[in-house]
DNA sequence: ACTATTTCCTACTATGTCAATAGGTTTATC
DNA sequence: GATAAACCTATTGACATAGTAGGAAATAGT
């Protein structure tokens, strides 16, 4: 289940690319026109700044800009970022699983399918087409 | 993200699948071949029997055993049932989610259409197909 | 009837994640 | 120097996850 954070992170993105201009857009504008609480998203954005998905500018005047054009992102980098991974199933998630059953498991392969398929669409799909 | 309940209960069914020879199954058996938690394996289990996946039987020679054949049974119908919904995204989990911004919302579509494939290949894969 | 084995049932718990909130500091512009 | 913005650290309530614990009821064989 993809949460607020990739859901929220991605709508900022839209919202960024729909009101680009050039210039730097404040959160305050993101988070009324997306009615999302500003606080919550400037836990979200610091992510997203730190991630190198976009840049962000202090000080009036400052705000935040998209890096690259909308079609150079796509939906999947971008849920990555936030959620730490888009897995489906921990069996999956690299790390911690050392799964001993791992030869045997007569579900991994399924597993793996279909993660390969959740991927395929999710980094198939970029920022321009949700415009 | 798929959790233990559905991988779980999953692979009960599996193993149900592969030692069924007309009796009943003992639970423990099953636990200790698929090395899980045989209390743990107990909640699980009646969720599914309470769900009309499998039957149970008490007493001595007792167990479990499917109540159709392999070929009848999809994944998605066994997650469905344990995870309460196999959906992707909140927005979608029907219930609680009288969302204001669905009408204007930019990524509903794609959540849409994402959760679509999700559940198409999970109800096309059958129990039989993973044995 | 007794015993062994099994499901069935209720309750509890530790840990962690989610979705925020709160309050302040620094940076840049006019 | 006032203003407006990002940036930073910490805290919190609610809920879900992944179990554990202990016993009651049911069934089969002797």
């Amino acid at each position: 289940m993809i949460s607020t954070k990739g859901r929220y992170g991605l709508r900022v993105m839209i919202d960024l690319a729909q009101n680009n201009d050039g210039s730097y857009i404040p959160l305050k504008d993101i988070a009324e026109r997306q009615e999302i609480s500003k606080k919550y998203l400037e836990i979200i954005v610091k992510q997203m700044v730190e991630g190198g998905l976009i840049k962000g500018l202090s000080g009036k005047g400052g705000g935040y800009k998209l890096v690259k054009k909308p079609e150079k992102y796509t939906v999947g980098e971008i849920l990555t970022l936030l959620e730490g991974t888009i897995c489906s199933v921990a069996c999956l998630a690299d790390k911690h699983y050392d799964c001993p059953r791992r030869k045997k498991c007569e579900t991994l392969p399924m597993w793996k399918e279909f993660d390969g398929i959740v991927h395929d669409y999710l980094y198939s799909k970029k920022l321009s087409d949700l415009l």
